[in-house]
DNA sequence: TGGCAGCCTTGATGCAGATCAATCGTGGAA
DNA sequence: TTCCACGATTGATCTGCATCAAGGCTGCCA
């Protein structure tokens, strides 16, 4: 009965307000076709703010391509990056008009946005949007209670092997990017951004990168091209019992 | 439309699988019936494990009385808690078989469970069901971040003024406990608790309640019993620009 | 071709909170 | 009533990360 079971049949929707592999499965042509009234594309480029936190929001949107992130903002200006927008991913909330967090490109970004009041209408009338939604909240939660482990427990090397972790099964389940059993990645953020997401500071990340460099747990070329000769080290370092963490 | 604008009209549907305010407006009697068919209610002392991490889960519950916690722990036995279950609050995800948490009882608790397959098929034939989760589970979203800008961002001091503030914040909303402009609040958790929460030490907990005491930011009665003589003072001492937040 | 801006690295030092340890207070059982 | 267990408090010391500071590297623009 659950939608994950159902397969995908179209690959190519990546516009939609829910992730490819379930809604392609339920992409009836009429729901498509009222879809299409409702929405609208906007691009922003690297580094722009996309939404302010406080500003009021009249649409929900969905990532095409790029990376956004959701941080929080102290008055005095510390900031914690409190999630990462890829693509498909959702934004905004049915329900509620000002936008909780600031939401900023971190690459060039295409976003797909629906306008709010239509978009709710739609989902009152078609019962599965909702729980497709109910269906990547529930993931979402489940990443950022791992991500408070993360943040409340986990020393700053464990915290950078996580995040290494982390972004490489992802790129790993979309890519399958492998050379003779190495894992490859590019960090899609900078050393301060890893530093917001992980409550460190810069110097911090770097200094323990440097050092994960030195103990062989990665390699890299380049500030952003990481391998990995050895995940399950990775994952050692990181702390990580749970071998199958799901983080977004 | 939101669930949350209809007023509430049965107080004691107390063990339903979603929130009171909004269950209530919904009671329809046949939804009910159906929902007396597939439930049934468990107690715990305080103290116990209600659910093991890992372990399979064949139901959905929703919390009658008590106050339970949500921890994950590592191997070596660092722990830290990703959420805290009140009266009403539900555990459990549809579309999931094994726990990812521990549910440990903080007081006694009496939970009101549902079978999950039922529950499931009640789900996708009664569509307001999902919308009122989609929403409960967008506010524990919220929460999770708040507490994540908390964990990775703020001082011991500020977490500890945070947790009361919170706490403070619930319990007002729901008993209106006021003496003359002051706040009264019974801490639920042991210091111990309170520092998994926190992502601090126990000892750290102490000395930071015991520098707000000092400093007149609040005062106690034995060891849990607190009265707040100023909200806007502690909220300063919190961080906390949002006046309005909605951490569960 | 040089210079500058953005990002990163590395070093020196300081401090908040962890750790280790001793003591207190309270409530329940013998 | 005493004793004990459990939680809380408080003190002394240690340490991991923040902070402050000084370059280094790379790519872009003049």
């Amino acid at each position: 009965m659950s939608l994950h079971d159902l397969p995908a049949v179209h690959q190519e929707c990546g516009d939609c307000p829910i992730r490819h592999r379930a809604v392609c499965a339920r992409c009836e042509a009429d729901e498509l076709a009222r879809l299409e009234q409702i929405k609208y594309y906007r691009s922003y480029q690297s580094g722009q703010t996309i939404i302010w936190s406080g500003d009021r929001m009249d649409f929900v949107a969905s990532v095409v391509t790029g990376i956004a992130t959701l941080t929080q903002t102290m008055e005095d200006g510390r900031r914690q990056m409190v999630g990462l927008l890829l693509p498909s991913d959702f934004v905004g909330r049915p329900g509620r008009n000002l936008a909780a967090y600031d939401v900023t490109a971190t690459t060039d970004v295409v976003m797909c946005c629906f306008r709010k009041k239509p978009f709710e209408d739609l989902m009152s009338s078609t019962p599965h949007i909702a729980q497709r939604l109910l269906e990547m909240t529930l993931d979402e939660l489940d990443a950022a209670r791992e991500w408070m482990l993360l943040l409340g427990r986990k020393t700053a090397r464990e915290k950078i092997a996580s995040l290494v972790a982390i972004i490489a099964r992802r790129d790993a389940a979309l890519h399958l990017r492998r050379t003779k059993g190495e894992l490859v990645v590019d960090l899609p953020l900078t050393r301060e951004e890893m530093a917001d997401y992980l409550g460190l500071t810069l110097e911090t990340v770097s200094r323990q990168i440097s050092a994960l460099k030195r103990d062989g747990v990665i390699s890299l070329e380049g500030k952003r091209h990481v391998t990995i000769p050895n995940f399950d080290r990775l994952l050692e370092e990181a702390g990580d019992d749970t071998d199958g963490g799901m983080l977004v």
